[in-house]
DNA sequence: TTGTACGCGTTATCAT
DNA sequence: ATGATAACGCGTACAA
């Protein structure tokens, strides 16, 4: 039973490929009655043109990559849906593709490029740290979003990105925990070999600490378990890890945890030592996803600009794609928000 | 600058392209000298293989697509996880595509089909109710997992499906809550014209009602907002429709959402009113996402075995591509698990 | 307005 | 072990 091709169409409606062809893709020049014709006997028998060979064939297929290292993190939905919002407005369609985490995402992206004649693409997430010399590679514009701001030596006129400054806005968290009286402040982070947001994240932190002129204490960096199990960011790890934290005996009052995700997963593992939050010990995360306000306690973050963040991405996308700009890197502001998940303490 | 193709590095190797085609898939009959050479002539020049052109000829692909509708959903993202693993055991690969909630997955399977040269599918969530006329069409296995029962009309024997029986446990849930005293029970559940879990889990209920000889009160049936502005299955919405439910006045004593993401909105949206739960209100939800554990108070739920049910659904699609096995409808037990959300009320 | 024929980049078949 | 060549299914010049 071979699959039904456009010529059995042309066959079946005594015209040729050329006919069909017009008629599925609203040709202008054609009969409307051939073209109603053509396209009753398609449906009749449910025939689907096939896109291998359509994207094989077209010059351009006006269409715009996502890829998604994590797709599970709920901060990267949020922002999905307004790229995309924004992509269609622009008449072209969106391609979502998720990146395994052990995948490279260039690598997938030079693929997706050759296979759906992509117009450009936007990377959610991930590493920052790519060679410039498989980024060159990629004969579309790229940007970056919110993967962390990158190291200088790449040349920054062959890429677009969009950050916050994690660094410095990271260290903002701590500094604030510091205000309000806290001493030892725990944190949740990624491994130590990290070259994604986590590093960065960490970088502030110990800033926070060394403007406080503090010495960090090295029992109090948590580190992400990765690979096998779970999700680098999920409750899951952000649980087992604070366990293992308190386990440790360290004595510390407040928990900065790198997203939100990973806070609601300290939440419940001191929860089940009995430690309250806030009275007890304060969390905190990063992100600022709906989640985090619908938590109990409400969560305090550091909220990034989702819904201008993701705009900022399509609107410098399609400029580099018309030539409208050059490549340009945009750092928007974090948002300390504080609700229920911190309180001051005496110290 | 035109994309650089197979015949490029065949004419820089100074070989022919079916000779570098033989090292590009790793087939035996080349010589391995000629092989490393092609290969590093490839690297050195960054040639990536066009999928579209591969697909095209590929007679088999090996490959598995997995639709799902709604992959904000935590609960889909749990099962996804475990059907990559089985998937990849196999030696297959997974080609994860998100369907935008006003396509029909169908229409998006059968173009896939064709794309990719998938050997089978698995639609997570999304309706059930499909013509028979387009699901032949498919020329692939298929299995439906958790999209909710089939209505009987359908020809068993063209699909697989796995699924827990909806109506049955959403009675489960209602009975529940009538066990533990509550007599006016809210629940947040799609519009009425849905034809997915919704309107299984809204039949379970009005079933519970009769059994206890009481009559629906149909003010205490709140429809989710569907389309425009956000996801149906979302926190957002589910406060959103409790805010409505709220304001409309009609007492209740207990909400049974038809997801945990749902009710952790309810939640919110009650606490803001002053309204505590479990003392006031009880709240239970479906699904069993890890979320509801990790929430607090800690969600009283339906938990669907997640884990079996998406091994199942990949062991079932297996089977049937290999003719192992024919189609089945295999129905999965839910469990109730009491967590914190619910109390019981003297009446 | 319609049909014919070629080519997109790759793999499979068949010689060599 | 290697190379030439015919498909794969479609879009599109170009001819009619």
């Amino acid at each position: 039973m071979s699959e039904i091709t456009i010529k059995d169409i042309a066959k079946l409606c005594g015209v040729g490929v050329s006919t069909v062809s017009r008629a599925l893709n609203n040709h202008p020049d054609i009969n409307p009655e051939t073209k109603e014709m053509i396209l009753q006997v398609i449906k009749e028998n449910g025939f689907v043109p096939n896109n291998s060979a359509r994207n094989l064939k077209r010059v351009e297929a006006n269409s715009v990559a996502v890829l998604v290292k994590g797709i599970t993190n709920p901060f990267f939905t949020d922002m999905i849906e307004v790229i995309e919002a924004e992509i269609e407005k622009r008449g072209y369609s969106m391609v979502l593709h998720h990146v395994e985490s052990r995948e490279d995402e260039v690598d997938v992206a030079l693929e997706l490029v050759k296979e759906k004649r992509l117009r450009g693409i936007i990377f959610l997430g991930g590493e920052f740290a790519h060679s410039e010399e498989k980024l060159r590679l990629l004969s579309v514009p790229f940007v970056f979003s919110t993967a962390g701001t990158q190291p200088e030596k790449l040349n920054e006129k062959i890429y677009s990105s969009i950050s916050v400054d994690d660094k410095t806005e990271s260290s903002k968290v701590v500094n604030f925990l510091f205000d309000i009286g806290h001493k030892d402040i725990a944190i949740i982070t990624a491994k130590s070999e990290d070259r994604s947001v986590g590093k960065l994240r960490l970088d502030g932190y110990r800033e926070a600490y060394m403007q406080h002129g503090r010495k960090v204490e090295e029992n109090l960096i948590c580190a992400l378990h990765e690979g096998e199990q779970y999700e680098q960011f999920s409750m899951e790890n952000g649980y087992v890890v604070t366990k293992e934290l308190l386990a440790r005996g360290t004595k510390f009052t407040a928990i900065f945890a790198i997203s939100d995700v990973l806070a609601i997963g300290a939440c419940r593992a001191l929860r089940e030592a009995g430690i309250r939050v806030p009275q007890d010990v304060s969390v905190i995360g990063y992100d600022g996803i709906a989640l985090g306000d619908y938590y109990n306690p409400r969560l305090t973050t550091l909220k990034q600009p989702t819904k201008d963040m993701a705009l900022a991405t399509a609107n410098l996308l399609f400029d580099v794609m018309t030539g409208k700009k050059a490549h340009q890197h945009l750092v928007f502001p974090g948002e300390l928000i504080i609700r229920e998940s911190t309180k001051a303490v005496n110290g």
